[in-house]
RNA sequence: GCCCCCUUCGUCUAUCGGCUAGGACAUCAGGUUCUCAUCCUGGAAAGAGGGGUUCGACUCCCCUAGGGGGUGCCA
């Protein structure tokens, strides 16, 4: 029999990266297994199970990746099947009613008294317990709607779930849906249980411990294969040392039993790194396409330089992709922006608009403006000022890019060529003279 | 309270009885008297505690401690 999963998110406009995790892993199995993946929207709550939250939903999966296979299910539309089988169990009784307070009857599901429950998880190895430590459960409310682990098992048994992969807050309530699967006659599914998330007070990871949502990552510029990637390492090893993964790697050695079963902390500097590390080794032509594209949208344009020579820079220095726009714009614009503290550090101190007005004069005398000219002329001004290279290279850097941080200064320079050079060191001297503002 | 689960460097992890306990992130030092980044080299850094089984235990068993989860109308 074919492998078949699913991920049965509740939609509330938010998809917590420990719900998409879980998301990840039954992605990943099921493609290792050739078998299906389904997407169920537990949509019945329906204050918050509005439109908009299942289209956030939705295009969290599609940017990272996560197709299933058949058509998403709707759980609020199975509600009359739920009831159904909730009556079948009363007629049978396996489930009793019971009225509690002013209100109506609820349904109330039989649990074992005697003898021992117990199941093979997956991940954790053997779970038991006894019979008498579990409690009958509520399966229908007393105002009539069906409770989760009815409507949860009901859905499982028509959609021919084989494994339920999950987090490990549902542990316990896999012996209430065991014997739910027994009640309807439906074969019991393999079980297995995902370690939480945890911060870094090893509690349940959340909103308040920083970015918490797979929207936010989006937004703060993180790629989608290297969250996916990140998150898989989460609970998840190859055993051999291999971090980095290719798509297909993951569901090739993707397997359950490789799985861990203690709770993770969510290390944001590993996934920065790991951010880098993707945006490293994308071939040119994608990084040239989002390199492009974010200077454009900062209304900038590419025209007339050496972009292939600026990306050979940038590329092993971009973390994010938001940060390129910032980072690089002065090679693409005059009107370029002055970090204030680089100004206070490097521009205002004594004698710099006489050094920058020299270091002009003597590069617009250059015939050939390159790596090896640029860096002569601002080596024997260092040694006849005695005061060595940095004290120009620092000046000189802040001055053209308006940064203290980038490429070597003799790579920057050359690519903005002498005469851009030349007009940005007087412009910045003259401003410095005159108390203008940069 | 009761029930279930978890416990290797600061963090993510490898190890499925033989370990001088490996890798990655982070960190420190050097290569690099222009920054940042990359890359390379090297360093520091771990088996919660106590019993037991065994020739041998991080690995198996028990206890304790700590943490997490669950505990009849949330999912």
């Amino acid at each position: 029999m074919s492998v078949r999963v699913r991920f049965a998110p509740s939609p509330t406009g938010n998809v917590h990266i420990g719900n998409i995790r879980a998301a990840i892993f039954n992605w990943l199995f099921a493609r290792h297994e050739g078998g299906a993946f389904l997407l169920r929207v537990e949509d019945t709550d329906r204050e918050r199970s509005t439109p908009e939250a299942i289209q956030t939903l939705l295009s969290c999966m599609a940017w990272l990746g996560l197709d299933y296979d058949e058509p998403e299910v709707y759980q609020s539309r199975n509600t009359a099947r739920h009831l159904a089988v909730a009556e079948d169990l009363l007629a049978r009784g396996l489930a009793y009613r019971e009225a509690k307070g002013g209100g109506g009857e609820c349904v109330i599901f039989r649990m074992p008294t005697e003898g021992r429950l117990e199941f093979a998880d997956l991940v954790k190895g053997v779970i038991r317990k006894k019979a008498e430590d579990t409690q009958d459960f509520v399966i229908v409310r007393s105002d009539g709607t069906p409770v989760f682990h009815l409507a949860n098992v009901v859905d499982d048994v028509d959609m021919a779930i084989t494994h339920v992969i999950r987090g490990d807050d549902h542990v316990e309530n896999t012996f209430k849906h065991i014997e739910l699967f027994k009640a309807m006659g439906a074969p019991i599914p393999h079980y297995a249980h995902l370690p939480m998330i945890v911060n870094n007070q090893g509690k349940p990871y959340s909103k308040r411990d920083g970015a918490a949502f797979v929207g936010e990552f989006r937004e703060q510029g993180y790629l989608p294969d290297a969250l996916f990637n990140f998150l898989l390492l989460l609970g998840w090893a190859t055993g051999d040392d291999r971090e980095v993964l290719t798509r297909e790697e993951m569901i090739r050695l993707f397997t359950l039993d490789r799985c861990k079963s203690s709770a993770a902390r969510f290390d944001i500097k590993k996934l920065i790194w790991m951010n880098g590390e993707y945006i490293r080794r994308q071939p040119r032509e994608v990084y040239a396409a989002e390199f492009v594209s974010r200077l454009n949208a900062a209304g900038l344009s590419a025209d007339g330089v050496d972009l292939d020579g600026i990306m050979d820079q940038m590329q092993v220095r971009t973390k994010f992709y938001s940060e390129i726009p910032a980072s690089c714009a002065y090679f693409f614009t005059d009107a370029y922006a002055f970090d204030p503290k680089g100004v206070e550090k490097r521009l205002k101190a004594d004698g710099v608009p006489e050094l920058l007005e020299d270091a002009a004069e003597r590069y617009a005398a250059l015939d050939v403006f390159d790596l090896q000219t640029t860096h002569d002329v601002l080596a024997a001004m260092g040694e006849a000022r005695g005061t060595g290279l940095g004290a120009m290279v620092h000046p000189v850097r802040v001055a053209v890019s308006g940064l203290t941080e980038g490429p070597g200064l003799f790579e920057m320079l050359a690519l903005l060529g002498r005469d851009r050079v030349c007009a940005r060191l007087r412009a910045v001297a003259r401003a410095l003279r005159d108390g203008l503002p940069l």
